[in-house]
RNA sequence: GCGGACGUGGCGAAAUGGUAGACGCAAGGGACUUAAAAUCCCUUAGGGGAAACCCUGUGCGGGUUCGAGUCCCGCCGUCCGCACCA
């Protein structure tokens, strides 16, 4: 071929990237203004956490957005996409102790770099729209949502157990107990009653559940995961007299919670939590129970400390009634597995038919009856020793139950006890218990939004006015010492009381970050506003986001906050609706080889050279030579040194590869692997689809201006694959099958390599024209439908690969932006097909194909089915016993 | 323990109950080249056959159906989430 034009030269994706996000800047035609007259489509990933650099999870992310945005964009919708940070948090405050930077410079350093690596994908953001939650301006909001929520009574102050550092002096989180020490100080963590701040998430916990049903386009997973999390139980709230004389003086009934009333009659002792007000009665006149409930005091509440915990329990010497027998007398033990917030702090334990109860039993030699007999099993010859039974089955020993089967015996249980009563009340009603706790949002740090409260010696807790808001942080502080400097604070900490102006001191406690996550994509929706949180009528127009995408590893805490939050602003004004996120999307990891030298040491991908020979990779050291080990993909990660940094990947193939690769292969939420060999592929086909569509341009450019009215079968065959691929495109992109996309683009490319080829090599054959593929070889309706294709392909890869999608529309003589070009649109005409070959299967199996009008008669079909040599064969001179004609799908033909 | 998802070539994968393996990677062969790179073409589930073609195949065992990777039942395995939750 003779392609020495300037167009068929080698695509260079470093200028031409810049050049373009120049020219897009310039014309800024990613900003969307809140007044426009077209339909709203909100689409978000979830906002970075600025850590220095962008990894190469949140280029997979955000390219996913970028195709959403710019496919909803060139189809007419007025497009939402905007971005932010995440900025507060506790790297900050770390970087500050090691490297004596202040937290503020350090993120603001992080958000310019993050800034720039952003913007050098090419993303289709909407900048002027840009938050970070650290900025006053931001966080004064937040504050002020603080005290409009408190006056709501939506929160709370009150006090809470939690793990306590006391060498770091502060509050951790469960994850970082390890083995009951503190992860970076080492000290025994203690548990401690600390008063904190509670937003009441609880009293949404019904609402929170059923809304889940509502959320069709969210991840079954995600739904289930939070239903878990929030973890209904219905079941019946039973008050135990107890035996005057074994009870302290000021306790006459335990309440306790259960789910399983029907196993009442097989109860064998009642426990309560370590830090249950009966427990610490009970050990005011019994010194070996005070030490039993020290030392469940000291244990973790880490998972490691609750997995190796054993079963350990603590006669008080209270005993209790049974509901329904008073002479039945049970022990009432203080027990390490019971926890006091969830249900009433104390059980009834029945250990038949709960493993942990027959465990306790067993150690203390209580015995055990069981009540539920499994079907098949006889009663008389029904024991229990090492395993409970939880299934279902008929009731037994169980005096009036006896028979019935569970459920019958649960709603017994309960109608009887709900008609007695004592001291005016009834001894048991129904209750509904969750599992989801209110959210805390105390931390004992600096680099956080200030709690806008202020505590007098005589008012109390004072809220700050609106108007003294933002609680702005003071920026003179030091690391040098754990603990929060705030609390130590010569001058910020201490204020005159705005009710009685008298000595006061501010709250140092700072809001958990997630507080911050849990409005941001509402405040996008106007950021601009300074007098409120929201401006309603932008909050109102633009929400819900219609597809947010993000990672897995946030299906609980973050997305289950802002669901509350979104309801806590409805409720004080701020938005008109309970669900933010419309539809909900969650990519899946980005994940690469590992390297392990003979030492133990991971080795990083640059550090490694992999040579093949045959199925057989071996991999070596680049400095020494040495043998590498080849591990299994895993998630790119700074301890196994499998990270790959995406500046490397633009600066060496450009954004468009690397976005080109994210959507390739693996489904989105499914696992990506990233590999060297598989980046140099899709830079690649970056060359070829240029070197393509140089080819095609100059095809097109003899295409006449108007449309032939007909057209040869080769160019009708082109129509039709441009058109049948723009129609499966645009489906697979709104279903987010990107991976699926990408094939179908791959085909029609090759397709149309193929038509270039094969008109050039043919005319070439004939000796017309000299050179094969000369441009004035194509016929004017084969040029036209070239055009057209050429000018489809381009626009189907524009949202993956914007860069080379604008060079290549330049290329093909546009004027304007591709970015701004609309969808093209399908012509249905061309979907369909004059004559369908199908499949034509003997027993199930495929044997051969018919062709037939697309509009032939079963008859006609079945005639022509039965006359092929494959069938005759089969039949073997018999007739069929059956043919069963699925019109334009299949034939099966049962011999 | 409870809940859920998944299991398809050497690998990533595709497939409204209707032609299993599209597309890509890797591998092998070839073209171009003095050579290399780049590029292009061909082959590539397994087995049999000179070929036409035939047989076997979606973790295992059953079932429904004219037809099952897909639906149902039971196993096995892998991954994920939750977990002293009464």
């Amino acid at each position: 071929m003779n392609s020495k034009s300037a167009l068929s030269d080698r695509y260079n994706a470093a200028e031409a990237e810049a050049r373009w996000q120049r020219v897009w800047d310039e014309r800024g035609i990613f900003a969307t203004p809140n007044t426009h007259d077209k339909r709203k489509y909100y689409v978000l990933e979830m906002f970075p956490y600025p850590s220095g650099r962008i990894h190469m999870g949140h280029v997979r992310n955000y390219t996913m957005g970028d195709v959403v945005a710019r496919v909803k964009r060139a189809m007419g919708f007025a497009v939402l996409h905007p971005m932010g940070w995440d900025a507060f948090g506790l790297p900050a405050e770390n970087a500050a102790a090691e490297r004596k930077i202040h937290p503020k410079a350090w993120t603001y350093d992080n958000i310019a770099a993050m800034k720039a690596q952003l913007k050098s994908m090419g993303l289709s953001l909407d900048w002027s729209r840009e938050i970070a939650t650290c900025d006053p301006a931001y966080y004064k909001h937040q504050q002020a949502m603080f005290l409009d929520f408190l006056q709501a009574g939506l929160v709370e102050r009150r006090k809470s157990k939690v793990n306590w550092d006391p060498v770091d002096q502060t509050v951790l989180a469960n994850e970082q107990v390890i083995e009951g020490r503190g992860w970076r100080s080492g000290a025994l963590v203690e548990q401690r009653e600390l008063t904190q701040w509670f937003f009441k998430i609880t009293d949404y916990s019904q609402e929170l559940l059923d809304a889940l049903d509502t959320l069709e386009r969210w991840p079954e997973k995600v739904r289930l995961m939070q239903k878990n999390w929030i973890g209904r139980s219905e079941g019946l709230l039973v008050r135990f007299a107890l035996e005057p004389g074994t009870a302290p003086a000021a306790a006459d009934e335990l309440e306790v919670f259960t789910t399983r009333p029907d196993t009442l009659f097989g109860a064998k002792f009642l426990a309560v939590a370590p830090d249950h007000p009966l427990a610490a009665a009970a050990a005011k006149a019994n010194s070996k129970l005070a030490a039993f409930i020290e030392e469940c005091r000291h244990r973790g509440t880490s998972q490691a400390a609750i997995d190796t915990a054993e079963k350990m329990g603590c006669d008080t010497g209270i005993k209790a009634r049974h509901p329904f027998d008073p002479s039945w007398q049970l022990p009432v033990f203080v027990a390490n597995f019971i926890l006091m917030d969830y249900g009433t702090g104390a059980i009834f334990g029945c250990p038949a038919h709960d493993q942990r109860d027959l465990d306790f039993v067993n150690k203390y030699g209580l015995g055990n009856v069981p009540v539920v007999c499994p079907p098949g099993q006889d009663p008389k010859t029904f024991v229990i020793t090492d395993t409970a039974y939880d299934g279902d089955g008929t009731l037994i020993n169980s005096r009036f139950l006896d028979g019935m089967t569970v459920p019958q015996a649960k709603e017994e249980f309960a109608r009887r006890l709900e008609k007695e009563s004592r001291s005016g009340r009834p001894v048991a009603q129904r209750q509904v218990n969750f599992r989801l706790r209110d959210w805390g949002i105390s931390r004992q740090r600096y680099w956080g939004c200030p709690i806008p409260v202020i505590h007098c010696e005589k008012c109390g807790v004072v809220p700050v006015p609106k108007s003294d808001l933002p609680v702005t942080l003071p920026e003179d502080v030091s690391f040098d010492r754990p603990g929060n400097p705030l609390d130590r604070h010569p001058t910020w900490k201490h204020v005159r009381c705005p009710r009685c102006g008298g000595k006061a001191t501010r709250e140092t406690d700072t809001m958990d970050t997630f507080v911050d996550s849990s409005w941001y994509f509402i405040r996008f929706t106007d950021p601009w506003i300074e007098t409120a949180p929201t401006d309603r009528k932008a909050a109102d127009a633009w929400m819900p986001v219609d597809q947010y995408i993000g990672g897995i590893e946030h299906a609980i805490l973050h997305l289950l906050y802002s669901r509350f939050f979104t309801r806590a602003m409805k409720k004080t004004g701020q938005v008109g609706l309970d669900e933010p996120f419309a539809g909900l999307f969650t990519q899946g990891m980005v994940v690469h080889e590992t390297y392990r030298r003979a030492d133990g040491e991971w080795a990083s991908p640059a550090e490694v050279r992999i040579e093949s020979s045959g199925d057989i990779r071996r991999a070596t050291l680049i400095s020494t030579g040495e043998p590498v080990e080849i591990g299994p993909p895993e998630k790119m990660s700074k301890s196994k040194r499998n990270t790959v940094d995406p500046d490397d990947i633009i600066s060496d193939y450009g954004a468009d590869v690397a976005r080109w690769f994210m959507l390739s292969d693996s489904p989105p939420e499914r696992d990506v692997e990233w590999s060297e060999r598989g980046v140099r592929a899709r830079a690649g086909f970056v060359q070829r689809l240029w070197r393509l569509v140089s080819e095609a341009a100059e095809i097109a450019k003899t295409a006449p201006a108007a449309r032939p009215n007909d057209f040869s079968p080769r160019a009708l065959a082109v129509r039709k694959a441009t058109h049948q691929t723009l129609a499966k495109v645009t489906d697979d992109i709104e279903k987010l099958h990107f991976n699926v996309c990408l094939a179908a683009i791959h085909e029609f490319s090759s397709i149309l390599s193929e038509v270039i080829g094969d008109i050039g090599a043919d005319d070439g054959d004939r000796g017309k024209g000299g050179a094969s593929g000369e441009a004035e070889n194509y016929a004017a309706d084969m040029a036209w439908a070239i055009r057209e294709a050429i000018n489809v392909l381009v626009q189907l890869f524009s949202p993956m690969m914007p860069h080379l999608a604008e060079e290549c529309w330049a290329a093909l003589g546009h004027k304007s932006l591709v970015a701004q070009a609309p969808w093209p649109h399908v012509e249905p005409d061309l979907l369909i097909e004059h004559t369908v070959t199908l499949p034509v299967q003997i027993n199930g199996r495929k044997r051969a194909d018919v062709t037939v009008a697309r509009e032939a008669g079963k008859a006609d079909i079945e005639a022509a089915v039965l006359a092929l040599d494959a069938v005759k064969r089969a039949l073997d001179g018999k007739s069929p016993k059956k043919v069963i004609i699925v019109p334009q799908r299949i034939v099966n033909v049962v011999a």
